[in-house]
DNA sequence: CTGTTAGCGCCTTCAA
DNA sequence: TTGAAGGCGCTAACAG
């Protein structure tokens, strides 16, 4: 039915050992051979069975990228570009050599499926996995990916984090090598420097729209916010200048609505990323208030999109796919980890029309 | 040193088909004794191996998904939707039942990468594929997707085209059946009514800035806006008034500050997608023009983003999600195929305040 | 309902 | 440089 090794190597008279080889090109052949085996797989338009050969080679070319939101851009730029890195130069023509199949797997953010995902690529036996975004902060899930971590490092597959921080102290099972390197982004940083930037503007009342609570991303870059806020003496019931919602234009619109039901007093609003910005620039405009003159937005990721905004929106700009695209290159080996397994991404704030001084 | 099969079947004292029959769930088994097995897999921590699995079954539990751009939301709801559908309800945790890992993969839009990735699912034997995207119209590549598509389909993988009209008649090979469903978009329809839309407001100078050319999706578009153009009995050199370039931001800012050189009294500009059309706001407004007043600007497709510039972008909406939901049912099998495996998705014209009568 | 018996297609020592 | 042979871990008929 399906053509196998074996057809091949009748073919070109050979034995199956040596098309596996020149398959493979891990073991010297005599380039007629080659020739001739290479002559037989096209004419029979020979496919390589992945199953067979990764179970018996132990290992596969496959290659799982996780994403909490395929559809959002800030996933898919750091997924491409990883992806990039790993399936190589377009012109292969898939025959043979290193050639991986990368493919990126949406958890939704939910990490029961960010598990299943992880469990499905250990059963293939992956080459690596590379797992974009911030991590939730159950202590239960920790665990749970740390042991799957350790299992997957346990079984060969290179685990690499990319805009995520490293498994926390407590999880001893996973600091020795488990995860090869966590390539994280500077949250708390920037949260800091974009407050700080609306406070030397002159502003005092700062609604800050987070994303979902227990999320390491959520976390710093609130963090970021208050401590800027703490350093320059601005008091005021930070909770109640706070709404939680997911990374959504519409969580954006209404907590935005909600904050300034709360406080109509508020001249400025830092959204947790662009997409919320977006969101609550809507709201801002729907009630009657002009950005910046009324109300500054701020956002955080620098999308695309972002600075075709109106007014274009002040953000902290993240470098996406270059984060991606070394990811994609730890994985595959094509670069040294960081000393110590860390490395902290830097950010840069982007002012734009957004932001302005307050009112009079 | 990694647990097997057998290990557990050792465990809990069956033989070896019995555990493969609890974990697949295929045959009848005493409770007694699959909560026996059950037991010994978790005391284990036991993780089936997929490639053993997939050559002794000549099947996997894989499915590809591929796309032209990651990063482009278009791409992204979509890939996002199937996952969805493929991936099954989150619940399920990845132990068995007919868990299928759907996974996207990235061409970039090149056609030599769509062949690779569909070379490398072939390898894996993947249960299913969906196509996302218009397609490549050079025929050597269109021979070279249909004769691929035959050799998957022969091998038993679903292949569904989503957004992507059905092959070309001239490819016989495909014709019965290699092609499980064609899911495609009404490009051409809803082009045409953009600009009617446009012509009745009062427009008579449109620029067009089109998509990358031999792509069924840009021609289609742009079969549309003609079609429009000719029943008005609108004249003018409209290849003149035609620049193309890629789906992207900055092609639409080139092309329509070249569309604005050509003509500077266009009064309007219809782009080929949104993202598109945010780089033609950006260029009209640079030029100092407003919108819609001066140059009325639409788009395609409807993105999230689109109903948030400013003006709210006029555009056609495709119902990305849906379609990718329904494609991943059929490659699922959840779903029958439209009579003669081809379907036409409808699109709605959004009419937002990007689009006005002309000046005077 | 459960055990036994053969492979699935390929890679990889070991010899030649 | 090439061939022969065994086994990777699991599933799928068959029996029983």
């Amino acid at each position: 039915m399906t053509v196998t090794l074996a057809d091949v190597a009748a073919r070109a008279r050979v034995s199956p050992a040596t098309v596996s080889r020149v398959l493979n090109g891990n073991y010297p052949v005599a380039a007629t051979t080659r020739e001739r085996v290479l002559r037989a797989v096209d004419e029979l338009d020979y496919v390589l069975n992945g199953p067979a050969s990764s179970l018996a080679a132990a290992t596969s070319d496959l290659v799982g990228i996780l994403v909490n939101d395929i559809a959002d851009p800030f996933f898919g730029i750091m997924a491409g570009a990883a992806q990039t890195e790993i399936s190589g130069p377009e012109g292969s023509s898939g025959r043979a050599r290193g050639e991986k199949l990368a493919v990126v797997c949406n958890t939704g953010g939910s990490p029961q499926r960010e598990l299943t995902y992880l469990t499905l690529l250990q059963r293939q036996r992956a080459a690596a996995v590379v797992i974009t975004g911030g991590a939730l902060e159950d202590p239960a899930h920790i665990a749970a990916m740390s042991a799957k971590l350790a299992r997957l490092a346990d079984a060969g597959t290179k685990v690499v984090l990319c805009g995520r921080p490293p498994l926390p102290e407590g999880a001893p099972e996973a600091r020795n090598g488990s995860v090869l390197a966590a390539l994280t982004f500077d949250n708390r940083g920037g949260g800091r420097r974009l407050t700080e930037h609306l406070l030397t503007l002159g502003h005092r009342s700062i609604g800050y729209v987070a994303g979902p609570t227990e999320r390491t991303t959520t976390r710093h870059r609130l963090e970021g916010h208050r401590a800027a806020l703490a350093a320059a003496g601005v008091a005021g019931d930070q909770d109640r200048l706070t709404v939680h919602g997911p990374y959504t234009r519409s969580s954006g619109y209404d907590a935005t609505r909600e904050l300034l039901r709360r406080d109509p007093g508020l001249t400025a609003i830092v959204a947790a990323n662009d997409t919320v910005a977006l969101g609550a620039c809507a709201a801002v405009r729907e009630l009657g208030l002009r950005i910046p003159e009324d109300v500054s937005v701020a956002g955080f990721d620098d999308l695309p999109f972002s600075v075709d905004a109106v007014p274009a929106l002040t953000t902290v700009r993240l470098p996406l796919f270059a984060a991606g695209a070394r990811a994609g290159r730890l994985a595959m080996g094509k670069e040294d980890p960081p000393p110590g397994g860390i490395a902290t991404i830097g950010s840069d704030l982007m002012t734009r029309g957004s932001t302005a001084p307050p009112r009079g």
